[in-house]
DNA sequence: CGTGGGTTTGAAAAACTTCAATTAAAGTGG
DNA sequence: CCACTTTAATTGAAGTTTTTCAAACCCACG
């Protein structure tokens, strides 16, 4: 088995035809006909909190599909800090340079647990050039990763320390019906907002003495959105 | 012609083929036959400084490719204020989610006057069609545009104002081998980095009092890279 | 020669960081 | 199961940086 199978466990070849989440993943426009292309084994890997998916600077071998979980893509800077450029959520793919034959740009690295797919970039190479739909596909992916960072300077790096956790939190709300919210490290909210440790520990506690934020469990909080909505408007 | 010509004149038909940065561009992957597929005119418009190529939400049905000039990607805030998401130069496009039958995701406006060439949607979608060389292209300027996202989030959302202000300007440097940078107005810089205007003219002030930056002409100024590089990277 | 837009500068207030200390939580190994 | 180590979160106080609000300035232009 893997290497890595202390941190990534391996689970099993993936079933793409059925898979949960597919209306999500990146071959939901793939037909029938189409997967006929796959040569190469899609696997399932388990990603233990805190390991990599792969590093920056590794050559691309394969593209990952999230399935459960949350993956944080990372940037070190020079003076060896980092900095969180986007985070992946079920049904995001992750690595998509590798696709263009080019190292990956970021180490990609498990928040909480995370089970992906995956899948060799030949693979996905070879559907492209065999379906449109694969092709557009791969395009929609690509905007999408655009438009997040977009969204992730303007709205996580843009204003004041408080407004900045406050739309952090209501982007983590954003999709679940749910008010409650599972936040992380400090320093991974820091890195996140582009605010020191403890600038981020400070803005959570004080929402929580001002009952905006109420601890639910470890790290998990009942939020007031209007609250939030207006601090992050301001 | 256009209704746009006070601000953006039209210049006449692009000759693509002959095109003087077509080894920077959109089609630089094409070859002699796939030109026939092109069948609407790619126009050459003028954009005077301040001038809008399009606006956020407008319905996408063109790209453009950048030839001269500078052109900014602006965001709207909930408070009305702008920020700048990224900087097209020459051999850039802007508007590739036409490509994909979207609104447009930002307003770009050219910074200095900037020669445009206006690519119908259709075209590239056909050429998309008929050929993986052009398939390939774009996924390449998608790429790029994410990296171009990142970068800007970690080297210009990053640090202090002036480590912000030093690695703007280096980035403009960047590839002209000149130690020459022209700078734009003090709003736009503030903009661009996250900070206010005031912050961003003192510290050009600054660095021109201290000689890293000697003033050549408007806006235009001669740097000491060196110096630049340090307070850059602290 | 006045006007308007953008730049520069000042001074006080606010926000953030830094460094250091404290507390809390979670393992670890007897 | 408890004492002990470790790691992360919190808090305080001082120091810096940035913002804010105002005013002065400069220059191009009508």
């Amino acid at each position: 088995m893997r290497g890595k199978s202390i941190e990534a466990a391996w689970r099993g070849q993936a079933e793409c035809r059925n898979c949960g989440i597919r209306d999500l993943a990146l071959f939901s426009d793939l037909r029938e006909p189409d997967f006929a292309h796959i040569h190469l084994p899609i696997e399932e890997i388990q990603f233990e909190p805190g390991s990599a998916l792969y590093h920056v600077g590794d050559p691309g071998q394969a593209v990952f599909t999230v399935r459960t979980g949350l993956v944080k893509l990372v940037r070190y800077l020079a003076d060896g800090s980092q900095r969180i450029v986007r985070l992946l959520r079920p049904g995001d793919t992750a690595g998509l340079e590798a696709v263009l034959g080019q190292e990956y740009e970021h180490t990609a690295i498990a928040l909480r647990g995370a089970l992906t797919c995956r899948i060799p970039r030949e693979v996905v190479t070879r559907l492209s050039e065999e379906t449109p739909r694969m092709h557009a596909q791969l395009m929609q992916r690509w905007q999408q990763s655009v438009r997040q960072a977009d969204a992730w300077l303007t709205s996580l790096s843009t204003g004041g320390a408080k407004a900045r956790v406050a739309r952090l939190i209501l982007l983590l709300m954003e999709g679940t019906g749910d008010t409650e919210c599972a936040l992380f490290g400090r320093e991974d909210m820091g890195a996140m907002l582009g605010v020191t440790t403890e600038t981020a520990s400070r803005i959570v506690a004080e929402f929580r003495r001002e009952g905006i934020l109420s601890e639910r469990g470890p790290n998990l909080y009942a939020c007031d959105v209007a609250s939030l909505q207006r601090i992050s408007g301001g």
